[in-house]
DNA sequence: CCCGCTCTGTGACTTTCCTCACAGACAGCC
DNA sequence: GGCTGTCTGTGAGGAAAGTCACAGAGCGGG
């Protein structure tokens, strides 16, 4: 049961549901229910069968693959306003999950039924043109992803990496290696690069980006 | 305009549009029109608005990446009955194409018109079931060739695409490395390894499978 | 039958990335 | 202040993959 609060924010990232005749849209909000999720928790992991449709309304989702060695891979990201599309994957493709969720910060998201979300998708045109937008942004992704992985160096993909994030970026070097799929060593010397060039500056679990231009060169190189 | 052997094959590669009224089926097959592609024939490339919804009757595409050096990976393949669920991305979430189609062989395929695609979504439910299973394979897919390219040695990849396919294989190391993201001279080099392995036997632009178990066993590894 | 084309085999070398191993740096906490 | 744990820097060594260069093999057309 979603109300107040809840209410107003998934209303506020999901305005297309607005739209929907008061009756409806109470229904549900009825029948949905909101989970908060504490920073760090594994949503959901490989193999697992997938029960509901989440609506992120704050916090933000890691989903990455992960090798048999340990490394780790950054599939993409997903923010408020973004149902996680691979949960609506796994439910219409009848399929289990094939990579992991990790909630990056806390997390709030309301949760709907397979059944509630199916009529969504069949009565509401804004709401389905707005999954299939979803679904498209993320194939897109993905593709860019895997051409970068295929062909690119590790140190544009890190240049670029560094290029699309905030200037104080506080992170650690680890933390970089897994949104890259590579390792920490590496990471640690391709920054060292970056700074002897004068392009970032290095602190303890904090880089500060001096020179974005020259990131971006390099990484459309 | 769509009729006699088209409209045969339109409808036994997509069952679910038979559940339509008769009325709106005859308008559909009225404003779609066939389009028929010899092989080799380059469909859509990078950063092409697309124009209309294909259904693939007979034929397959490849659709793949290519890196500025000349490099080129496929992506995935699309057969008869496999609405190509990247230009539906490119429809849906308004945005040019992302990569590179190219039919494989003689291809014959139906082309809706964007407003006729999306009056099938949103009225006939099996249909939009269809998509969206579709959409899911293929992020499903994505997903894996990322982990394969990022965790995965090359011989390991090429021993499971020699797996996957039927016995002799008849094709050129090139196109094994296009499909991998590779160069010739490697991959003519892992499949020699193969054939002293004993596990496939090599001739000119031909590929025995002798041993599939240990291909499958060496690309689980 | 010979010419020219594509396809294949192969050696030598380079680059990129990973692995292992450890040492120092910094922060927080008793 | 000393201890502990996490984070970072760095060197040595190696494996995988890409590059370059070229030779031979097979096939089809004139």
């Amino acid at each position: 049961m979603l109300t107040g609060d809840a209410r107003e924010h998934l209303l506020q990232h999901y305005p297309m549901l607005r739209e929907m005749p008061a009756a409806e849209l109470d229904a549900l909000l009825a029948a949905a229910h909101v989970l908060d999720i504490p920073a760090g928790t594994v949503i959901f992991d490989e193999d697992q069968p997938c029960q509901g449709f989440p609506l992120l309304l704050s916090g933000s989702v890691r989903v990455s693959k992960s090798s048999p060695n340990g490394r780790e891979l950054q599939l993409y990201r997903v923010g408020p306003g973004e149902s996680c599309i691979l949960t609506s994957s796994c439910l219409l493709g009848h399929s289990p999950y094939h990579a992991r969720g990790i909630a990056e910060r806390d997390t709030r998201m309301a949760v709907l039924s397979p059944a509630t979300f199916k009529a969504l998708i069949a009565g509401n045109e804004a709401f389905r043109d707005y999954i299939f937008a979803l679904f498209s942004e993320r194939l897109t992704d993905l593709m860019q992803l895997v051409s970068a992985v295929a062909f690119q160096k590790l140190d544009q993909r890190l240049a670029s990496l560094l290029a699309a994030r905030t200037s104080p970026i506080s992170t650690t070097h680890q933390a970089l290696a897994d949104e890259l799929g590579s390792v920490r060593e590496i990471v640690s010397r391709l920054l060292k690069n970056f700074a002897e060039q004068g392009w970032i500056r290095l602190g303890r679990e904090q880089i500060e980006v001096i020179d974005i231009a020259a990131l971006q060169r390099y990484a459309a190189l």
